[in-house]
DNA sequence: CCAAGACCATACAGTACTGTACTGAAAGAG
DNA sequence: CTCTTTCAGTACAGTACTGTATGGTCTTGG
């Protein structure tokens, strides 16, 4: 094992792995799986297909490391919400929904376009019905920890997640100024007056 | 659709532009607009291709008509439930909501079918957004009619759309009795003590 | 400097699709 | 019964893709 990976300042305009998988992933978002194809990347990367075939076993590989590397990056994010176990219930609720407006940590356009996929993929389906039930978990336990009765905690967790995918489902673009207007109506009517107090407590 | 055609009892099993577009919106909504192929419809169809281009000059022309299929069928529904001026907010409220659970009016898959194939259709992507802002407006009719203020009968309108949306959007397959023994949460929670009331008023 | 790997181009074979031109058959109107 | 319209099959040309085989060219460690 050579230890010494030089950390260069790209001196070569050649492609790993990973330039393949973003490529595929912005064509993902634009334009949906079906349209993610070798010969496509291969143009916009500048290459040829005989690069990628030497990168990839075949387009299956592609895909399915494009899959990974959706995992690992919008889902975890969202589980470590609870991991300080000190958080009030007001600053975990803030904590998640500050994901939603951090385009840093989390893309909304990429989850979107992975539900699409899932249409015909079972394998995709599969992982986003696990990541959507961890996620809509969190929210719930942070209801119930807010003091909101079983069935309302669950339903409350419900609407709020639901109600978030269907916002980047519809693909809306609105300012962050108008969103953030909008807000502490959003959280008085999902987190109630306990939520709104616990939030208001910790954004003072 | 103005003229009246000929009622036949189906003598032939010969095929005519509907039969075309029924095959499209299954093949849509199953897999995407992307495998929605004209040789592959032909397949399903077990006729040849040389059908398809008597009843359709090219493969676009036939997703135009299949748009404008889905245009008369899940739009209408929504806009006419203020059509009786008499209904109070609750009862309009009701109906709204019961379309969702009314597959054979509604069927929210087709929905977010169309709502996947506006990611790389402009045309489409404009419909589908005139479409839920009208559908959207709607419900924030009903809840100003209930009495919430204008931000507030927004945002409500708002979450209970976006909520909607989101929940077909995950294709979650619940039995309808499930559904039914959270609606009255969501309704509390969505619509409060004065939809609630109303909503109760006239479901007795 | 030079051999070994890492990366890319080229060429080929094959598949799935679109669209056009033409031919064939079957049903209803006269 | 024939003629026209309506629908479907056949044949062809062309495009966009996948995947394989093979060879070429840089880069780097020894």
């Amino acid at each position: 094992m050579p230890a010494r990976k030089t950390p260069r300042p790209v001196p070569s305009a050649r492609l790993d792995r990973d330039a393949w998988i973003d490529a595929a992933r912005k064509s993902l978002i634009r334009e949906g799986i079906e349209r993610v194809k070798v010969e496509r990347l291969a143009d916009d990367l500048k290459v040829t297909r005989g690069s990628f075939y030497w990168h990839f076993k075949n387009r299956e590989d592609l895909l399915s490391a494009l899959l990974q590397s959706w995992r690992a990056r919008n889902i975890d994010p969202f589980l470590k919400v609870l991991d300080h176990d000190g958080d009030q219930p007001g600053v975990q609720f803030r904590k998640y929904v500050n994901l939603w407006f951090s385009p840093k940590i989390y893309d909304p356009d990429y989850d979107s376009a992975v539900r699409d996929w899932a249409r015909s993929a079972p394998k995709v389906k599969r992982l986003v019905r696990e990541s959507d039930a961890a996620r809509m978990a969190v929210l719930e336990k942070i209801y119930l920890a807010m003091g909101f009765a079983p069935t309302e905690a669950e339903v409350r967790a419900r609407i709020t997640y639901y109600h978030q995918v269907g916002y980047y489902a519809m693909r809306i673009k609105e300012s962050a100024a108008v969103r953030a207007a909008l807000l502490p109506t959003y959280v008085a009517i999902l987190a109630g007056p306990v939520g709104t107090a616990a939030y208001e407590d910790e954004t003072k």
